[in-house]
DNA sequence: ATAGACCTTGGAGCAACTCCAAGGTCAAGC
DNA sequence: GCTTGACCTTGGAGTTGCTCCAAGGTCTAT
């Protein structure tokens, strides 16, 4: 698999996958004769986690350390590694939900507001 | 006011305030003999409708036109382009919400399965 | 008069991409 | 077998929205 295909089969783009290997957060795939990378299922599955854990908006300092026991850690590892950056993120995005919800009550407050006066006109 | 304390009043930091500023996104205020900038409440007021522009995630390319008709726009112009926005705004308030909820219930699952694991350790 | 907390500027650095140019590769069609 | 077009390679620049820094000026209180 080329990485337009892993691009493709992990929802990210060429471009943030050679980013994100220039940053040393991926594995690097081995090359072909030509230069070209080449993937396979397993570093497709490290591109989904890392998306995954990207839209939980998650920093890439510590998605890099999750990729790095995902792809060649024990499974102990793995587990406590994602245990414990999971309670924090799930932390998190309650605040931040809770934050968007008092956003939108206020913002549809304010809407309401500039409709009546509209229609007063 | 000078700069810090108008921070203060409007939950931003100077260097942000001067960051504003320099791209031309708040009104330039008029400066002591010293050179320090010297804030009104008026001022304030714009500096606090950054504030919960940008906490709406609104990107300062947004926030910037509807500084400048708060600031000195009619009340027609201001209800206008407040509407607009806040429209705009709230749909993607709502998508970005569910998507966090979703993220959040995937989380969850995921954690509630690596505690599974773990107690059969 | 001097310490300490403020202010000024320009510019560098950060995260996380995103896009570009200049060139190499590959698969398909004629 | 050759051309065309879509892909790949690299390094580097640009983007957004800050944030921090150095080097210097100012202000307030003791």
């Amino acid at each position: 698999m080329n990485i337009g295909e892993a691009a493709d089969a992990s929802s990210l783009t060429p471009d943030t996958i050679r980013f994100y290997e220039k940053k040393g957060i991926l594995p690097r795939p081995p090359r072909l004769a030509s230069g070209y990378r080449h993937y396979t299922e397993e570093h497709v599955a490290t591109l989904r986690l890392a998306k995954a854990l990207r839209e939980l908006e998650l920093p890439l300092a510590e998605v890099a350390p999750i990729l790095s026991v995902a792809h060649d850690g024990t499974c102990g590892e793995i587990r406590e590694s994602m245990t414990k950056t999971f309670t924090k993120t799930l932390r998190d995005l309650d605040v931040r939900i809770e934050e968007l919800e008092q956003a939108r009550d206020h913002l549809s407050g304010l809407l309401r507001g500039l409709r009546k006066m509209r229609r007063k006109d």
